[in-house]
Parts: C-alpha cells; sequence; structure tokens
DNA sequence: GTGAAAGCGCTAACAA
DNA sequence: TTGTTAGCGCTTTCAC
C-alpha cells in the first residue's frame, strides 16, 4: 500500500503471450469494462473510442480469450463436440454436414474428435466434457456409456446416433436398420433368390443386429429359411472377402448376398470378381459409396438419410441447451433402396 | 470476519451446475488444493485421504474444468486443432490418423473444424485459437492466411499441410505434386500416348498448378505439345465429366486422361464409359480411392504419403509448443505411382 | 458514457 | 502432509 512505483513488465513482450483486454485498454486509456463493451458488440461506448478500440485491438492482434470468457459465464462455450469413430466414411461426412448446418444457424462451434486409435471412446467423450462443450453428439464405438452418468446428472446435452447408449438412456437419432434390411431382402427375394448370404460386421454391434432382424423377418414373412447363410464379425474388406467366397461355395451356394456395411460390401464384390460371378450373383450393399454407380454391374444400396439425422441430432442439442426438459427421445429416419444393377440380377425363382 | 454461520448454498443443486474441486473439498473436509494435489496425481497426500477424494470425486461425478484449469496455466490446453474443408475425403482421414498418432504420444487432444459450407476458414481458425488450442494444423481451402498474423506474433505454432500459406510463412508440409504429376505423365508417353488431356479442379489452387507443371515438364522432356489438352476448373465429378467428353471430342483427341484429384477422376471414368472407351483410353487419377481396384479396367493412380504427412505436421507442432524456435521448414513427402491397369492401355505409339 | 470491484474454478507460490 | 493467498482474463454487478 506504498506508493512505491510499480512496473509491471509489458505482458506482451513475453514469448508466446497474447495480447489481453488489458493492454487494449491502456493503449487506448480506457478501462477493461469499456473495451469488454465494445468488443463484444454491447452499447455505451462513444463512437470515437469504439473505433480506437477496434483499431488497436487489431494492430496487436487481440483475440478474446474464450477460456477467461467462458469460465466467467458458467460454461458457455458456443461449442459442440461430436465423437465419431472414424471420420472419412459417407456417414460421418453427410452427418457432420447436417451438424455443421444447424450449429451454424446458432452461432456455435462444431469440434469433431476420433476415437479410432489411442484415445477411447471414453476418454475423448470426458476430455470434451472437461473442456466444457454446451453440448455433445456420439456415434458410439464403445460398448458401455454408464460413464456418462455425471453429464447426465449435470444436464449437459446428449445425442446418441447411428446407436443409442447402453448404459444410460439419452436422445437418440437412428435410422430404421430393420427396415433398411427388410428393404434389401424383400428385394432380392423379388428378383426370386431364395439362398440370400449375409455379410457383416461385429455381430454384436446395434446396427448389424437391427440390420439382420430386417433380414429375418423378410425370409420369414416368404417361408424361406436362411440359418446357415449369414457371416458376421469381418472387420474389414480382406474378411468380408473371405466369408463371401465361404458362402458361395456351400453344397446349396448363396445366389444373391446382403451386405451390411460398405466396408462388406467392397470384400463382397472383391469375391464375385475373383470368382468372376459378379454378372450372376445378385449383391445389394447398406449404405452408399461413391463409386458404386462406376462398378459393373453397378451396385444397388440401402441408403440412410445421413444429413437429416445430422440435422436432427444437432436441433435437439441446442434444444437441450436452450433449457429444453422435454422427455427423452429416439427418433428414426427412413432408409431406401436405390436400385442399380446388382441387386436386379434374377435368381433361380425369378 | 464476524462469527456469524455463513450458510452457502449448495453450488451442486442448480439445474446444469457442475460439482467442483470445491464441492469435493468440502465434502471430504480438505482444503480445495489437497483436492486438485489429488486430482491431478501429484504427491504429497496421505494414501487414506487421497482414496477419500477418488471416491468423493467419482460418486459427484466432478469432471476437473480444463477452461479454468488452461486460463491459469497460462494457455496450455493440452489441445491441437485441425482444420480442413472437408473431413471425408481418403486425404483427411489419413492426415487425421497420423495428427492423432503423434498427438496421442503426446497426451494431447485433437479437435477437427470443417471449413465446408457455413463457417470460413478464417471464422473457424479464429474460433479455435481464441479457445487457446495450443497449436494449429491447417489444409488451407481460402486464399489468403494473412489474417492469421496474430497466431505468428504470438507465436502460436502453425503447421500447413496440402498447400502453403499466403500472406504469412509457417511450417508447410507439402507433398511432391509436380512430381507425382511427372510420374503420371511419364507413364503414359511410356505406354505410346502423345495426346494426353488434363482434367482438375480449380485453375489457382496450389495443388492444381504443381501438378500441372510436373505434367507439363514431363512433356517437354519428350518432346510433345500439350497446350489445348487443359481443362481445369472442375468443381464436382460432373463437370469433370463434360470436361473429359471435350477431350475426347477433339479432332485430334486424347487418347490418354489425367485427373489431377479423385473427384476428377470419378468424373473421367462416368464419361469413359458412357462413351463406352474405358477399356481404350488410358487413365491415371492423382489420389486413391478405395474402390479404385474394383473398377473395370481397375484405376492406376498416384498415391500420397498420407499419414506420414499428418504425423511430420504433427511432429513439427509438438516441437514449436515446447519451445523450438529452429527456422521455418517446408518439407515434402514422396509421391508414387500404383499401376492398376487403366494407365497401362497402350497409345498409339506403344 | 464509463469504471471499480468481485469472482468464475483452477493452479503457482509459498507458508506452516 | 496440508493449507492460504493471489491471480489467470474475462463478465457481472453496481456505482458514478
Amino acid at each position: 500500500m506504498t506508493s512505491a512505483e510499480q512496473v509491471p513488465t509489458s505482458r506482451t513482450s513475453r514469448r508466446g503471450a497474447r495480447p489481453t483486454m488489458r493492454d487494449v485498454a491502456d493503449q487506448v486509456g480506457l478501462s477493461i469494462k469499456s473495451v469488454s463493451r465494445v468488443l463484444n458488440g454491447e452499447a455505451g461506448v462513444s463512437r470515437e473510442k469504439a473505433e480506437q478500440v477496434v483499431s488497436i485491438a487489431r494492430e496487436l492482434g487481440f483475440r478474446r480469450n474464450d477460456l477467461a470468457r467462458s469460465l466467467r459465464r458458467l460454461d458457455r462455450t458456443e461449442t459442440i463436440g461430436v465423437v465419431v469413430e472414424h471420420p472419412a466414411t459417407r456417414f460421418f461426412d453427410g452427418l457432420i454436414r447436417g451438424i455443421n448446418e444447424v450449429a451454424g444457424k446458432h452461432g456455435a462451434l462444431v469440434l469433431t474428435a476420433t476415437t479410432h486409435g489411442v484415445g477411447t471412446e471414453h476418454d475423448v467423450v470426458t476430455a470434451l466434457s472437461s473442456r466444457r462443450v454446451d453440448g455433445l453428439i456420439i456415434a458410439p464405438s464403445g460398448t458401455d456409456q454408464s460413464y456418462l452418468r455425471a453429464e447426465r446428472a449435470a444436464d449437459l446435452p446428449l445425442v446418441f446416433v447411428d446407436q443409442p447408449p447402453r448404459g444410460i438412456t439419452a436422445d437418440t437419432v437412428l435410422s430404421d436398420n430393420a427396415g433398411g434390411g427388410r428393404l434389401a431382402t424383400q428385394h432380392l427375394i423379388n428378383h426370386g433368390h431364395r439362398r440370400i448370404g449375409v455379410v457383416g460386421s461385429a455381430a454384436g454391434k446395434y446396427t448389424v443386429r437391427r440390420r439382420l432382424t430386417g433380414y429375418r423377418d423378410a425370409l420369414a414373412a416368404a417361408g424361406v429359411d436362411g440359418k446357415d447363410l449369414i457371416r458376421l464379425d469381418c472387420g474389414d474388406p480382406a474378411e468380408a472377402e473371405a466369408a463371401a467366397a465361404e458362402l458361395l461355395q456351400l453344397p446349396q451356394p448363396a445366389t444373391a448376398l446382403f451386405a451390411l456395411n460398405s466396408k462388406c460390401t467392397i470384400g463382397v464384390i472383391r469375391a464375385l470378381q475373383s470368382a468372376g460371378l459378379e454378372q450372376r450373383i445378385a449383391v445389394v450393399g447398406f449404405d452408399d459409396f461413391e463409386t458404386a454407380d462406376l462398378l459393373r454391374p453397378a451396385i444397388t444400396v440401402i441408403t440412410q438419410e445421413i444429413e437429416a439425422i445430422g440435422r436432427k441430432a444437432a436441433t435437439q442439442v441446442f434444444r437441450r441447451i436452450e433449457g429444453s426438459d422435454a422427455p427423452l427421445r429416439t427418433s428414426q429416419s427412413k432408409t431406401h433402396l436405390v436400385a442399380r444393377g446388382s441387386g436386379e440380377i434374377p435368381g433361380p425363382c425369378a
């Protein structure tokens, strides 16, 4: 409290230090609060001073520290987190497009984190939660989401896509996977097939189970038995290729194949090409891919309304952020069959 | 300082409020600092108390507020930002994989933001900078990066990939685009082609210019003239298809086509299929795509070492984060030709 | 139209 | 082993 001169070191000169509102205020000769007002577009500062603030801020390379801002404003970061396993699939591309579209309207930044590789889903989600995103859209890759109890308890908006969460309840946006499985199978039956093989990924996965349910329903409705024609747990195209090859070499071989995701579709096509059967065996794949129409035959697929799913999920997140406490909701988007050739190859009963 | 009882309202009961170290400390009957020690794995707390802290923290659903933590620790957020136009391409997939691999070793979270659609590159990068990421890896989509002067001045680690920045200088990791263009063109020349058409995207884009340079160099080295065979500014497969069709209908039509990116490759293939020329006209595409080997003929491509680029970029970012002030560096990764059939269709001079 | 003071949740520095 | 104090950069509240 003595009047000894304080000689504050200029913070801006420290390596890596970034200018603060304090620095701008000092330069303009204004209080930090006025600077804050200007930089946040609040009223109550004279035009002249305001212009000075803007110009000095620009000159200094000022960027508002949103860490501090969000801390003071009690965790409104205007950021939503998206957690996916793997960004480079048609599915996640469309999803993120849809989410971005809605988030843009709300002035929020969308940050995507990947669970592939080092970090597990749990780690990545927790990291985002600790960084206080305002909401989270999660395409689960783990098998248990009960670690999110803390976030649920704190009312952090959580929306699941592609698969429902396990171990907790939350808003969820799904595709009609069973409907898609039914569509595909029915389509093949209609084209005269009775021995319809299935190649899919992890047997325990929700989407796999649902698509399979649709397959079984369609077979049952047509009075067909398909028990020995299912090959699951194919994690990559190579495994799917092997599985498809197997289905084609059974005593009573499959005359049509239904691939439960696009990686499997690729494996199936490889198997058919190796065997020279691509014009003889029908194929329907779940999920579209960019070059599906360039193949010979072009590939018939089941498509999902992916961008719509992204929009729905984001809309729901923002509804919750704005305080909605409507009951938890699970919505389901349609799936469609796009006939391109491979699925219309006739079977023995055509 | 009077002994009047303070009756603090329980903060945890407020809707959306999340437990703090204060809450944990109160429950355990310890100071906030001890809680901090435990939750950050610092030594100096008795086993017994530490276990209590951990268990109460878990019970309360405590998540450390990393906004506050980072604020106090002067902007070490242990987060790096990646800015890309569009996550769902083979390129960005590999890139993010490589980045994640390195970031994982450094305990940092990788957050990806997309510039496609609503937000411009500038907005997205600034938002990330305001959130105080420790470093930024940017695949430029805009045409001018001088807005990053503030970040450069503050020594925020910045690494550009795919294309160098304009308007500022920074560490950059590129592919040898010209080399790839030369490889492709030379390959076609070697297979007897002299009229080699090019279909590419935006003429002003760095990668397009470099790949074209390689093309011209190879033609010049072989004494071939290719002036009227270049069609740029094809933004999507449809435009590339039209451009390719045009090149095939010239008085002296192209006998081979070089597509400068995978979207163009797809358009080119479509044009050839429509004309029934896919077995007659040679094609080389820049950038691989998942179904390239399923097409007939399978597509010969130039590949980039994408994951390596991601690893290099991330390594450089962390080097800078750790304080390196080595001179700015531009590194270049190799490109390779993968022969699959379409590029080996012989030309008239074979 | 302008500013001073307090405090968001945490950690650094120091004290006991 | 444990606690106290100050303060990161901002916004909120209230006073002038």
